[in-house]
Order: structure tokens, then sequence, then C-alpha cells
DNA sequence: TTAATCTTGATTTATCCGATCGGGATTGTT
DNA sequence: AACAATCCCGATCGGATAAATCAAGATTAA
């Protein structure tokens, strides 16, 4: 279970590509600006999301990326599995074995939600915030 | 959140410990081979639960490690904190700051459970095991 | 042809996990 | 007093890898 940056950073360049979908490619400067990304750091990452066949790309002049998916189809799981798998390694061999297949489970079950939920969570939420101040 | 081996040892070598409570105390090269933990890397890793005041040491002959608290009364949250704490840190400025905050909070409830039940349920699927074989 | 993009591989720097070692301090036993 | 069993603690080390950067190449719209 080794959650780093990367994939803060995975997630949230799909959800500036989410917001984008079916509209076109954007190009890796812009999301690296939305999402607060290093723009090299970002060039690497989204080799990986395209690998997976979550993201495709436009080479060229007007070219960019876009989500190869609708995200309703996308869970975060699948998101951070193109990343880098969260589930640590488990000795079935080992007393403890089942605490640690439940552990696993359990944060796999509460990353199963589609990225269309998480932005519309994350707008919402967004909403509330400039209500608030 | 950086789960490594050490909160593995540290957890497992809790249990041993467990199992002694109020029993008097046992020395680490027991538990080492019991949770089969590396006996030097142990030796780390137990004072950091002595320095967080899960567990109690005699020192000399005769002596060795014990519980300070019952089973009952230590969470696995407890644990780790005093191995290492999981939560990694959060910038509240970013948009997906409450959904990391959400993540956070719900391995710690699934880690909010007691030293004595997850005994209880260690022991329990030992005995299904010795009669599944 | 040129400018805007993605693509790729190499490199760097810092961190730190996992583990080991050596010797020191404490205490029961004889 | 001597000894053996323990815990205590600082130092160190190899290897992995996280995070980031750089430089150059390939592709395509205009």
């Amino acid at each position: 279970m080794n959650l780093t940056k990367k994939h803060h950073y995975g997630l949230a360049a799909m959800i500036e590509l989410g917001w984008f979908y079916e509209k076109g490619p954007i190009h890796l400067r812009f999301i690296a600006e939305q999402a607060r990304i290093p723009h090299a750091f970002l060039e690497q990452l989204i080799l990986d999301l395209k690998k997976s066949g979550l993201v495709k790309s436009t080479r060229g002049a007007k070219g960019g990326y876009q989500l190869n998916l609708s995200p309703h189809g996308v869970s975060i799981n699948q998101i951070f599995s193109a990343i880098d798998p969260l589930g640590f390694e488990i000795d079935e061999d080992h007393p403890l074995s089942f605490f640690w297949t439940d552990f696993n489970q359990h944060v796999y079950d509460f990353l199963s939600l589609s990225l269309q939920t998480l932005m519309e969570d994350s707008k919402q939420r967004a909403k509330v915030l400039t209500y608030t101040i």
C-alpha cells in the first residue's frame, strides 16, 4: 500500500480530462496548470494513463490528450491501477494474511466509485465552499 | 499513506505480546521467532512501541517485553501511529482535499478495531484452517 | 517550413526502507 | 564477585524508488 503523489497527480489530471470529455484534445500544459502538476512530471505520468487505455492522444499542433472512455465508465481503482497498483503482496501463509486481505479489499471498495461521481462530488463541494466563504 | 513491512511486523509483534498479557515478560528472541521478524529489526521496532507507551520492558536476565495495557484497550490505529502514522498530509487548498480526507478517515475507521478483536479473529481463522485442511 | 505538440530515454537528487552490527547498560543467578 | 541473559542505542549500509528534470526526437496543423 504505497499511495504516492503520482496517484494524487494522476487523479487530478483525470478529473481535468473528465471536464473536457468529448470536447476535443487539450494539451499537456493546460492540464498541468489546472491540476497543479509539474509539467515534465505529468509528461511521464500521462504516458502510463495512455498505455492503460484510459487516455488517448493526438500528436502535432492542435493535438493533446483526451479521455478514451466516459467518466461514468472509469473507476478510481482503474486509474490507480494504471498509475501504480495499490494492493500489497500478501503472504498467504502468514497468520494475519486474512486481515491484510480484508484491508486491501476495503480500500479497493472505497475506490470503486466512478470518475464521474468524483467529479460531481468535487463540483458540489466547490459550490458549498463558494457559498460558505 | 505508506504502509510498510514495519507495520506488518509491528502488528504481528503486538499480537504475540497480546497472547502473553499479564503472564510476565517474554524476550525478544521469542517474539522474533514466533512473529517471523528479523531479530535486529524487531529490536528497533519494539523501541518505538515502548516509546509510545504500548509496551513496557524489563531489563536484565529474565527480562523481556510485555503489553502495557489490555489488548481490549489498544486499537490497531494506536499501534500504527506508534510505528509510523499512516495518514498523509493534505493540502486543504486543493480541490480534491475532501476526497483524500475521506479516504484517510475511511482507513482510520477500518483500523479502529481493538487488538483483542484482531487476536480473536486470528484465532478463529486458524481454527477454521485446521478443520479445513 | 514552421510552430505546436506529443514521445522517449536518460539522468539526477534525495529519501528512506529494511536490515545488520557492535558494543554498552542492567539485572537475576550462582 | 562473576557470569550470563537481556534490553538499549547509535551507527551504518545497500538498494530501491519517489519526484522531478532535461534533451532530443517524431508528428502534424497551418
